[in-house]
DNA sequence: TGTACATCAGTGAACGCGCGTTCACTGATGTAC
DNA sequence: TGTACATCAGTGAACGCGCGTTCACTGATGTAC
C-alpha cells in the first residue's frame, strides 16, 4: 500500500526506503526552481535535494520532463487554492471578486516567477497536461470562467463570448504578472500608492478584469 | 577601420579573417533561437553556425550573457522597426494607430516566440540592456507612450498617468502576445473569424489599447 | 615605395564540469502456502 | 505462525556527451619610418 506516508523503518537514520520519494522529488524540484530558476533544475540536483542517490528518480518519473510537468501541475493546483482561499474571504460583490481574482493572480506570479514561468511553459504543450487541470470545478480557469459570467462580462447562453471573455481576462493577468514585477516599475508603484494599488490599476486599465 | 563588411582576401575559401563576425554571431544566435529555442543556445553551437572556431566568439564577447544580450537588444530595434513600418502604412486616426501598433507587437511575438522571450528576459534585467533601448524616439516603447498620448489615453501634462497608460497598454500586449498563439485557442480563432481578429478582439477586451 | 613590427582576429587542442541516463546490485517489503 | 520467494525501491559506479572557457599559437592587417 503506497498510501503508507511514514518511514516503516525508524532505525537510526533514515530508513532504506523513503515512504513517499515521488512526492518529496516534486517538492525538491518545486524548492530549486523557486531558490535557484529553472534552468538550475537538473534531474542529479533534485537527488541530491532529496537526499537520494541519482538513479532514484527514474523509480518514479520517466525521464526529467516528466517530473518537470509533474511540478507545473502542482502550481496549477496551488494557484487554484489560493484563489478559492481569497475569494472565501471577500464579499459576494462579483466585481469585487473578479478584482480578487486578479490580483492573487497577479501576486501569485510575483511571489514566484520561476514557478509561474514553467508553469506557463507547461500550459503552452497542453496536451502534456491531464485534461483536469482546465477542467476540474476548481480549476484556476474554471475560477475565472465563473467569476467572469457572475459578474456579467459575458453572456451565459454565448459560449463563444464566455471563452473571449475568460482568455482576455486571462491574457490580462498574465502580462500585469509577468510585467508588473520588473523593477524599472518601482518609481512608478511609489507614485500611485503602492505596490498593491498599482496592480490594481493595471487590471482595471487593462479592462478584461472589470466591467466596462 | 572595421566598418569594412567585405572579406578582405577573397583567395579560394573562407578568408582568414572574417571581416564582421561579431554581426554575424549575432545573426547565428538569433537563428538557432528561432530554429531551435533559447535553451538550445550555445556558444560553441553559435560558433559553429557561424563556421568558426569555439573560441573566436571572445574575441567579440566577453562571455555567453554578453552575446544573449545584444540579440536580445537587435530584438527590441527590430520590433522598434516593424511598429514604425505599420504605422507608416496607417490611416491618422489615433485609435487605429493604437490598433496597428498593439496588433504588429503580438504578430512579432506570434512569429518569432522563442525570440520574444529571451527579449523579455532582457527586459526583465534592465540594467544590463543600454539605457536607450528604452529611451530613443525609436524605441518601442516611446512610440507606444506617444500613440498613447494621441489618443488621448493619457494626459499630456501627468507624467504619472503617461507611465501608467503606457504600461498597462504593454501588460496587455504582452498577455496576448504570449498566450494567444496557444494551440487550445485554435477553435476560438476559427469561432471570431481568424486569427486577427481574435488578437484585435483581444486587445479590444484588455482596453489598454483602446478608448474607453 | 619598402620594410620591420605591433596589433588584431583567427585556430585547434585541452581543461574540468555537471548533466541525463543505464546498469548490475541489494536491502526491505509483502504475499502464498 | 513461519518460511520461501517475487517484487519493489533504493544504491553507487559508470557511460558518453556537450558545454564554457582558457591557452599558446599563427596568419593577416595596418602603421611608423
Amino acid at each position: 500500500m503506497t498510501d503508507t506516508i511514514e518511514p516503516t523503518t525508524a532505525a537510526d537514520g533514515r530508513p532504506y526506503h523513503h515512504g513517499d520519494l515521488r512526492h518529496a522529488l516534486i517538492q525538491a524540484a518545486r524548492a530549486i526552481i523557486i531558490r535557484d530558476g529553472a534552468q538550475a533544475l537538473s534531474l542529479r540536483g533534485v537527488a541530491r535535494e532529496a537526499g537520494v542517490s541519482p538513479a532514484a528518480p527514474y523509480h518514479h518519473f520517466k525521464d526529467k520532463q516528466e517530473l518537470v510537468l509533474a511540478v507545473g501541475q502542482l502550481g496549477f493546483e496551488e494557484l487554484g487554492i489560493v484563489m478559492e482561499q481569497e475569494l472565501a474571504k471577500c464579499s459576494d460583490d462579483p466585481q469585487e471578486r473578479l478584482t480578487v481574482i486578479g490580483v492573487s493572480y497577479v501576486l501569485f506570479a510575483r511571489d514566484n516567477p520561476a514557478l509561474y514561468r514553467l508553469m506557463y511553459d507547461c500550459a503552452r504543450n497542453m496536451e502534456a497536461l491531464p485534461p483536469d487541470v482546465h477542467e476540474k470545478d476548481h480549476s484556476a480557469y474554471a475560477i475565472v470562467r465563473s467569476a467572469m459570467i457572475a459578474a456579467g462580462l459575458a453572456d451565459p447562453d454565448d459560449p463563444v463570448a464566455i471563452e473571449l471573455a475568460t482568455t482576455a481576462g486571462w491574457c490580462a493577468a498574465h502580462g500585469v504578472a509577468e510585467m508588473g514585477g520588473f523593477a524599472q516599475f518601482d518609481p512608478l508603484k511609489t507614485a500611485v500608492g503602492g505596490e498593491l494599488n498599482f496592480y490594481r490599476e493595471l487590471l482595471k486599465r487593462t479592462g478584461a478584469f472589470s466591467a466596462r
